[in-house]
DNA sequence: AAGTTGTGCAACCAGAAGGTTGACAATTGG
DNA sequence: CCAATTGTCAACCTTCTGGTTGCACAACTT
C-alpha cells in the first residue's frame, strides 16, 4: 500500500475521514481541535486520522503559533477521478461494442482468450 | 465500514482490486481462473478479492455452467466520482472566494461570483 | 460411473487499522 | 518564569485484512 492512489483511496475509505475532508472543503482550513470537536472521539484519534490524510496527500499541516491548521490539497482528487473515469469510461465503451456485435449478428461465439 | 462508499473506496484501495477491475474494463467479463491467472497468489485470495469487490457492489457475479463469470458494474463509479467532484468543487470554490476577496483588499474591483 | 476442473467456504496466521490512555513538546498569556 | 493550551508521539488492545492451506461440491469429460 505504497502507492499514492492506494492511500488515497485507503484514507477515503473511513467515514470519519471523509467527513473531515467534507468539512474542510466547506468550511476552509481548521484545526485539529476544530476539527475533532464534533466527534466522540478523542483529540489523538482525530490526529491519527490527520495523519493518514496527509500521507495520502490529500492534507497539508502548517504551523500558526501553537495552532497547526489543516489546509485540504485538491489536487489528489484529480487523481482518482482520473483513475476512476478510465476505466468506467473503458468499460461502457467495450459494452457499447458488445451492444453493437450483438445487434448485427444475433449470436456469435467469440469466447476463450486469454488474459494477458 | 457498512456504507456503500466506505465499501467502494476500501475496494479500490488494494492495487490487485484496482487491477482487477482495470482488466474487466479492458477485457469485459471473466472467471476467477481467469483473472487469478497472472498474480503469484492462490485463486482462493482471488476468489476473496472478487467477493469484496462484488460486496462494494463494483461486480457482479453469475453462473454459467461451472464457470463464476464476473462482471463490472459502473454504476459506483459514479457515486465516488460524485463524492469526490462534489468536495473538490467545494473547497476550489472556496479558494476562488478566498482568492477574489484578497484581490479586493490589494485594489481590484472583482466582485463575489455566484458559482452554482 | 469415475475422475477432473472450477470455485467457494472455513480455519488459521501475521500485520495493519482504529481506538484508548499517558507522557511530553511547543507556544503564549499572565 | 509559570502554567495553561494545543497538539503529537508511544505503547497497548481489539478488530479487520489479505494471504495461506485444506476441504466440499457441483458440473463437465471420458
Amino acid at each position: 500500500m505504497t502507492d499514492q492512489l492506494s492511500k488515497a483511496f485507503a484514507a477515503l475509505a473511513d467515514p470519519t475521514r471523509r467527513d473531515l475532508v467534507a468539512r474542510l472543503a466547506a468550511d476552509g482550513d481548521a484545526t485539529p481541535g476544530e476539527l475533532g470537536a464534533p466527534y466522540a472521539m478523542s483529540l489523538q484519534a482525530v490526529s491519527k486520522h490527520l495523519k493518514v490524510l496527509e500521507e495520502a496527500g490529500l492534507v497539508t499541516r502548517s504551523q500558526k503559533g501553537r495552532r497547526r491548521p489543516v489546509h485540504l490539497e485538491a489536487d489528489v482528487f484529480d487523481l482518482m477521478t482520473k483513475w476512476i473515469e478510465r476505466y468506467r469510461r473503458e468499460a461502457e465503451e467495450r459494452y457499447a461494442r458488445l451492444d453493437a456485435v450483438l445487434g448485427n449478428l444475433t449470436g456469435s461465439d467469440d469466447r476463450e482468450r486469454d488474459v494477458s
